[in-house]
DNA sequence: ATAGGGTTAG
C-alpha cells in the first residue's frame, strides 16, 4: 500500500500536481462511467477550503461526528488538513479515546457508524495524536495499522519513530528506523536530533553515515548539532570528519564551528592542540571562542594563559556577556579569590545590561559556600526560575547557612516542577532533613529513595551524607549498621565514606573495629588518605592506645601519606612520653618537628575537632 | 536542539 507523503507544504503541492497530471493524462474511463463522470463535471462539488472545514469543525458536535467529518475531508484526494484543523482535532480525539477507553474501541465505533477504515484514516489519527503529543495512543494506532493489514509507508514510520523517541523508547524507535524500506530525508532528520540529544555518539555516527550513503545531506543547523555532540564529548576526530562533510556539502565553516573544535580539544584532554587550532583558525575569534579558551586554560591549571586571554578580550573591547561573567566568577572562585568573584558578580549586574541566569546563581552560591562567607548582601534568584543545578546549589547553600526549612521548600518546589532530580538533589534533601533535626525522616527517605529511584545512579556522596549525619547526631551504631549495609548491597562508596565510618567507630569508642576497618578498606581497594589517618590517629591518641598508634603511624609513613601538622603534633606529644618507642621513628620525627610550628599548632589544636 | 558557562560529602 502506497501512501501519499505530505511532510511539508511544498511537497504536498508537488504531489498534488502529480496527482492531477496523472488523472488527466492516464485516466481513461470505461464507457459506462462516462455518463457519471460528465455528470460530476456538470455539477462539480465546490472544492473544500481550509476556512470552511475549520468553521464546520468548530461548530460540529458530538466528537464522533466531528471526527467522521474530518476523516471524510481527508479522504478527498486533493484536500489536506491545515495546522488549525489538526490542532482542533487533538482535543476531539483525546476526548473520544478517554470516552471509549482505547483507540481500538474508537475505531470500532467508527466502523459501526459506517466509516470505512482505510489507511488514510489511520494515518490521520496517527498524525492527530502525534501532533497532540499523545504518544501511547499514537502507538496504538500504529499497531492498528498492521492489524488491518496495512503496511505503513515512510511517512507513517517516520512519525512512529519520532513518537517512540519522544517516549524514550530508543531501541524500538531504531527498529522502526531500520525497518523503513525507503528512507527519505526526514527519516534521518528526525533520527539525528533525537540521537544527538541522547548523546548517543555511536549511533549518531552510524545514522549520519547511512544518511550520506543514501544520498541525503543534513542542513547547516543539523550539521552544527551533530558537530556539537561530538565536540561536546571531546571526540574531535569525528568532529573534523563532520566538518569535512560540511565543506563538501557547501555549508560554510563559521566561527561557531571553530569554537566548538577548540573547546572539543580541551575536552579531549589536548590543550596544546586547542591552542594550535585557535592560532590557525580561518576566521576571527569571537567572544565565544575566547570563553572556550579561558575555561579550557583554567581546567588545565594554565592560569597565566587564561588571564592573558581575558586581557585580549578586554583590549579588543569585546563586552563580556553573561556566560563569560559566569566563567570569571567560577575562575576566581577556583583560585580562592573570593572577593574578586563577588566583585564580578555584583559589578556585572549593577548596570542592568546583563541579567544573572541559573548558571550565575549556581556558581556564585557555590562560591559563597566555598568561601564560608555567606553574606552577599543581595537576595538571590527570586525572579529566576529554578532549574536542576541552580536548585541543587541553592539547597546546598541554604543548608550551609542553616536555613533548612527554606532548603526543604526549594526541594518541594523542584519536585513540583518535575525536573529530573538527581543525586545532588537527594543528597541535599537528606542533608536538610538531618540538619533540621528530622534524622528519622531522613533515614526513611533514604531507604525510600534507594527503593524507588532505581533509574538514578546514587553515588558515594549520597550514602556518605546519611552515614555522616547519623554520626554527627551521635547515632554511631545506626551509622555503622548503615555503612555495613551499603557494603553488603554493594553501593558505591569511596574514601570519604570509609573515613566517615571510621569516625563513627572512633566516636563510638570502638577503636579496635576502627583499626580493622582501616585494614579492610585497603583490601577493598580504597586507599586511606590523610583525613582517614588523621581521624584514626586522633582516636588512638585519645584512647592512649600506644601500640596500635605506632602500627598505624608506620603504615601511614610507608604509604607516603603526608599528615597535617596538627596530627603530627598530636603524635609527637603523645609518643614523647615513651622515649623508647620514639627511637624507631626518630628520623621521621625530626622532619616532622620542622613542619610543626609549635606556637601555631597549639592554636589549631584548640579548634580541631578531628 | 540552538557555539562557550554552573551544583554535593569527611
Amino acid at each position: 500500500m502506497l501512501w501519499r507523503s505530505n511532510w511539508v507544504k511544498q511537497r504536498r503541492k508537488l504531489i498534488n500536481t502529480l496527482c492531477f497530471s496523472s488523472l488527466h493524462t492516464h485516466f481513461s474511463p470505461k464507457p459506462n462511467q462516462i455518463n457519471e463522470l460528465s455528470q460530476q463535471r456538470a455539477s462539480p462539488k465546490p472544492p473544500l477550503t481550509h476556512e470552511d472545514v475549520y468553521s464546520r469543525l468548530q461548530e460540529s458536535t458530538p466528537d464522533l461526528k466531528t471526527l467522521t467529518f474530518s476523516l471524510s475531508c481527508a479522504k478527498q484526494n486533493n484536500y489536506f488538513h491545515d495546522d488549525r484543523a489538526f490542532n482542533h482535532m487533538v482535543n476531539v480525539v483525546v476526548r473520544l479515546t478517554h470516552q471509549h477507553k482505547s483507540i481500538d474501541r474508537v475505531i470500532e465505533v467508527l466502523i459501526v457508524n459506517g466509516c470505512v477504515i482505510k489507511p488514510r484514516v489511520l494515518l490521520l489519527l496517527l498524525e492527530i495524536l502525534w501532533r497532540g503529543h499523545v504518544y501511547d495512543k499514537a502507538i496504538e494506532v500504529y499497531k492498528g495499522m498492521s492489524r488491518f493489514g496495512y503496511v505503513p509507508n515512510t511517512r507513517a514510520m517516520n512519525m512512529m519513530m519520532d513518537v517512540l523517541f519522544k517516549a524514550n523508547l530508543v531501541d524500538r524507535a531504531l527498529e522502526v528506523f531500520e525497518g523503513i524500506g525507503v528512507r527519505n530525508f526526514f527519516s534521518f532528520d528526525i533520527a539525528l536530533p533525537h540521537l544527538c540529544s541522547g548523546k548517543d555518539l555511536v549511533r549518531v555516527k552510524v545514522v549520519l553515515k547511512m544518511m550520506i550513503r543514501e544520498g541525503f545531506y543534513p542542513n547547516g543547523e543539523r550539521f552544527g548539532q551533530v558537530l556539537g555532540v561530538f565536540c561536546g564529548r571531546g571526540c574531535v576526530a569525528e568532529g573534523f570528519q563532520v566538518v569535512g562533510l560540511m565543506i563538501s556539502s557547501g555549508v560554510s565553516v563559521s566561527v561557531n564551528v571553530w569554537s566548538m573544535l577548540v573547546s572539543g580539544f580541551f575536552r579531549s584532554g589536548e590543550p596544546r592542540k586547542a591552542v594550535d587550532l585557535f592560532n590557525k583558525m580561518g576566521c576571527e575569534p569571537n567572544l565565544v571562542t575566547y570563553t572556550s579558551l579561558i575555561k579550557g586554560f583554567m581546567d588545565y591549571g594554565m592560569v597565566d594563559e587564561a588571564f592573558s586571554a581575558v586581557r585580549i578580550v578586554q583590549s579588543k573591547g569585546l563586552a563580556p556577556d553573561i556566560v563569560l561573567v559566569n566563567v570569571m566568577i567560577h575562575t576566581f572562585t577556583r583560585l580562592g579569590r573570593f572577593q574578586e568573584a563577588r566583585n564580578v558578580f555584583l559589578n556585572s549586574l549593577k548596570k542592568g545590561e546583563l541579567v544573572a541566569d541559573q548558571y550565575t546563581f549556581a556558581t556564585i552560591l557555590s562560591s559563597l559556600c566555598v568561601s564560608r562567607d555567606f553574606d552577599l548582601g543581595i537576595t538571590i534568584g527570586t525572579e529566576t526560575e529554578l532549574d536542576l543545578v541552580m536548585g541543587n546549589s541553592l539547597i546546598n547553600y541554604l543548608c550551609k547557612v542553616g536555613n533548612t526549612l527554606a532548603a526543604l521548600k526549594v526541594f518541594r518546589d523542584m519536585s513540583n516542577k518535575d525536573l529530573a532530580l538527581d543525586c545532588y538533589t537527594y543528597t541535599g534533601f537528606l542533608t536538610a532533613l538531618c540538619q533540621g533535626e528530622a534524622p528519622r525522616d531522613a533515614l526513611n527517605m533514604y531507604y525510600e529513595i534507594i527503593k524507588r529511584k532505581k533509574n538514578i545512579s546514587l553515588d558515594a556522596h549520597f550514602h556518605t551524607v546519611m552515614i555522616d549525619s547519623l554520626v554527627e547526631l551521635g547515632e554511631y551504631s545506626t551509622a555503622i549498621r548503615l555503612f555495613n549495609r551499603c557494603i553488603l548491597e554493594k553501593h558505591e562508596l569511596d574514601v570519604v565514606s570509609y573515613t566517615v565510618a571510621v569516625k563513627g567507630l572512633v566516636r563510638g569508642r570502638r577503636i579496635e573495629e576502627a583499626c580493622s576497618l582501616l585494614s579492610k578498606m585497603k583490601e577493598d581497594g580504597v586507599m586511606p588518605n590523610r583525613r582517614t589517618y588523621r581521624t584514626i590517629i586522633s582516636g588512638l591518641c585519645e584512647e592512649k592506645d600506644k601500640d596500635r598508634l605506632k602500627k598505624v603511624v608506620w603504615e601511614c609513613i610507608e604509604e607516603g601519606v603526608e599528615l597535617d601538622p596538627n596530627t603530627k603534633f598530636k603524635v609527637l606529644c603523645f609518643l614523647s612520653r615513651y622515649p623508647k618507642d620514639c627511637y624507631e621513628f626518630r628520623s621521621v620525627f625530626e622532619k616532622w618537628k620542622e613542619d610543626v610550628d609549635v606556637s601555631n599548632s597549639y592554636n589549631e589544636l584548640s579548634i580541631s575537632t578531628g
